[in-house]
DNA sequence: CATGTCAATCTTGTATGCAAGAGAGATGGC
DNA sequence: GCCATCTCTCTTGCATACAAGATTGACATG
């Protein structure tokens, strides 16, 4: 199974059992996978070309932690993808809306459980469950990889009162599309995406150390010194 | 330079240079570039996570060639994005105006030289172009990460009289864009992937055999035999 | 002449070996 | 005690060797 490897990473990542910045070791990893280092950089070379990890030479592959303006730039593109899916779309089907109600049940027993971790990946899934109904493999992939680069910055960036937020707008978008009503969807889905990127800005971190070394560009510039 | 043999084999493919269908030669390749297969096999592995090339397991690696499916999937994803980005988009400066005005010249040009290879490129590279402008470096690499894919069918599929058409159309929509009028604009591109993609369906293929081949799903589906 | 078979060759798939940078810790000088 | 330096180890970078499927052509056989 050549995309095992791929597909595994990508799960642990997107439900955030390996954390922003956590190091990916070839050698630890072929040895759990039981294959060679090529076959594990070649999957960790398609995780990063989906801006999922990225390698620092000579020093490790890390899941990437994403800046605020990357972050920005992921929660723009999305908001610009899901506005543009939901206003041109047709209404749902009974069966579609039945597969986001389900959805939206599971939020709300995450949400009852302060599943904090599920929730988040069930944040970032909701979207794709949206995207899904659409049939196009192409934009479900693209917004899955979205997804889950929105996942890993959420983990390092987002509060709980945050997540209990989405959840909330998660449940009016939904209630709009299930009326028939994607016009409003779509600009709830816009302004919910616009009020999770401007919460990221204001809230704290769970490390300053560690988000003030991004913020400088520390670690990965290769000026030292001037 | 690690990413020289992706971006370069990536150039080829959007000018035209390599056609859907080539195959590419891992030996070939690892010769022209004075490297190893290690690092051809990584540039294509990346190419072929974002769907511009494909590897059959044991005989080759190949440009996509995009089935009628995937065409109409790349399309939608493309309207959808441009819609949706040029609708929630503030009018656009006067330096940007410029840049687009540039733009459209060249493909005037192109059009006046009957240069369809390079023309072919300027109608992707119109769409990126304007979504360079928003300074989303995620959003233009998707999109010209779409507009590669659409390359690809366009090379296959489309028409000279489409791609006039398409010229005609991309004029009107910088016109919208320059007047400040973002509406007219995103529902004058939406409308024109639309009829792009409407064009693909009816137009004669250059090559019956490998669309038949395509169509019926030969090459690649394992089941030979039922 | 038609056809089945076998071998040579070409392809990718995967593992492994070696090079070289980066970092940690010991060690020596002060 | 403090600091520089050196070495040892760990990391990825890249090339290479070998395995194994796919194809093509020769060639024998009917």
């Amino acid at each position: 199974m050549p995309k095992g490897i791929e597909a595994t990473l990508l799960s642990a990542v997107v439900e955030g059992r390996i954390k922003p910045g956590h190091r990916l070791s070839e050698n630890q990893l072929a040895e759990a996978f039981g294959v060679s280092r090529t076959l594990v950089r070649e999957a960790l070379t398609r995780l990063e070309a989906r801006n999922i990890v990225m390698v620092k030479p000579r020093k490790g592959w890390f899941v990437v932690e994403p800046s605020a303006e990357e972050a920005a730039e992921v929660y723009a593109t999305r908001r610009i993808l899901e506005y543009g899916f939901l206003i041109n779309s047709a209404p749902f089907t009974a069966a579609q809306i039945a597969d986001l109600q389900a959805h939206i049940d599971e939020e709300r027993k995450a949400v009852d459980a302060s599943d904090k971790t599920r929730l988040t990946y069930l944040m970032g899934d909701f979207h794709v469950r949206i995207v899904k109904q659409s049939g196009n493999a192409t934009l479900v992939e693209t917004m899955r990889t979205l997804a889950a680069r929105t996942n890993l910055i959420s983990l390092r960036y987002q509060s709980e009162h945050n997540a209990l937020a989405s959840h909330k707008d998660h449940v009016e978008i939904f209630e709009a599309i299930a009326r028939g009503d994607m016009k409003t969807a779509a600009r709830l889905s816009f302004e919910h995406l616009e009020d999770v990127e401007a919460g990221i800005m204001i809230d704290t971190s769970p490390d300053a150390i560690e988000l003030l070394k991004n913020t400088l560009r520390l670690d990965e510039a290769p000026n030292g010194r001037g």
